[in-house]
DNA sequence: AAAATAAACGTTAAAATGACGTTTTATAAT
DNA sequence: ATTATAAAACGTCATTTTAACGTTTATTTT
């Protein structure tokens, strides 16, 4: 069975990772940190993606998987593949070429660019090996390659599918509750929503279940838990729907 | 100045052409026929989209662009990058295998694809060295390589983003009719469409610019014509566009 | 038992949509 | 010249959706 890296084609990763503490939207990064071997001097020390390179005889959704599974010992999670990235200078900077002289790879490599969308807590970043790091969105660090680039239309791409499809649902836990939904668009989005109307437009989706349970170990009145059908949102939407029996 | 081709990554272009004669959506597709030297035996008789290996010094875009123009002589067209291709065995169905011993390149290709939005008449196939030919999108012949996945897969981000981007205006010419919008969306979609809701809604957008001028030459009354205005368009949707002078 | 507050429900006007019927206008036929 | 034809264009009404608010309810804490 062949095995092979292929040097020049990888996969990048952006993990996003809603926070539903902190109530925002962040990206799972990792250090790139290079000091000289003569004196000490930081030479490189910014943040990048997860991202390898690209089996032979794995596909690109296999090698994403892969990837991410690597970093945080995920699995399903859910993830797009949302566009390849293949400037001739995309790794190129500075820092970019300070630190490929140490690792040896081909400057002419392009990527396939894939965002997760998971929960922060699902991801122990303190037992992390490779230092794995959570920023948020909004105010992310100096970035490596052309990394800020990906994350920023990761970003993009995100902000208009969570719009059209339900996979916003991935970011909460199989129970939540109204306005645990109405915190995470709104965090995406960076609007604010009317809590009523959004409320009213919620409840009414069939896909929407009403569940009996609340939340508990609140301070004030704790707030009805629903979950996200899948298998009525697919039969909903599924050509035919509603000439089938 | 470098200008090596990378063989193991390549672009390729899903050109929709749309026919206001026949109301229909085509793709445009080229033959790729091998013979056996020794009987004159049909070896491959199928049909590829147009690609081509990505140059080192080419960014993506721009490699696709060439490949069009290469084709068609076309510039400036409306194009997207849809989604990247990388299965293993992506070039290996039977009749790939037969091509590519005549060929000689790499089969752990992946290919980055793109679509572009014409119309059929701008291109004249009859005169084209590669004979390019247009297929119905709902009628395609025998296809080579995963060229069929890869026009699916165009197709239905086409039928997505035609809702969402006003990237319908690409396949007409720049004047039209309300009715000849409408026959693209019906063409695209597949589905029927109220005329006078239909009308009602598209007049109504600042951004379509009622014209001093009718339709010449039609044998029953002649209708008026219309155009896009991608200006009006992008100042309603730029961010702040309510609080902005 | 009362206060506090997030959760949940309700109201109304405006806008958008869906399903139709009707009128207009240019060309073609008489 | 007049009339017929048919696509183009306009109009109506009931229903649904949206936006912008006010009000009530339920639970915990004081």
């Amino acid at each position: 069975m062949e095995n092979k890296l292929i040097d020049n084609i990888s996969v990048d990763c952006v993990v996003f990772g809603y926070d539903a503490d902190t109530k925002s939207l962040n990206v799972l990064l990792i250090n790139r940190y290079l000091e000289s071997k003569l004196n000490n001097e930081v030479l490189v020390n910014d943040y990048v993606l997860t991202g390898y390179h690209v089996y032979e005889n794995e596909t690109l959704d296999e090698s994403a998987s892969r990837v991410l599974e690597e970093l945080t010992g995920l699995t399903k999670i859910y993830k797009k593949q949302f566009k390849a990235f293949g400037d001739p200078n995309r790794l190129m900077n500075e820092k970019d070429l300070i630190w490929v002289k140490n690792e040896d790879f081909n400057l002419r490599t392009i990527t396939v660019a894939y965002y997760f969308l998971l929960k922060t807590e699902d991801v122990d970043v303190d037992k992390n090996k490779y230092k794995a790091k959570w920023f948020p969105v909004n105010n992310l660090p100096e970035l490596g390659f052309d990394h800020q680039k990906i994350i920023l239309e990761a970003y993009e791409d995100l902000k208009v599918k969570c719009l059209q499809d339900p996979i916003i649902f991935e970011l909460l836990p199989d129970k939540f509750t109204i306005n645990d939904v109405q915190d995470v668009y709104e965090s995406i989005l960076g609007i604010s929503i009317d809590n009523r109307n959004f409320r009213r437009k919620l409840i009414n989706k069939k896909y929407i279940v009403f569940l009996d349970e609340k939340q508990v170990g609140v301070s004030k009145r704790p707030a009805q838990l629903y979950m996200f059908s899948k298998d009525i949102y697919k039969k909903m939407f599924q050509k035919n729907y509603l000439i089938s029996i």
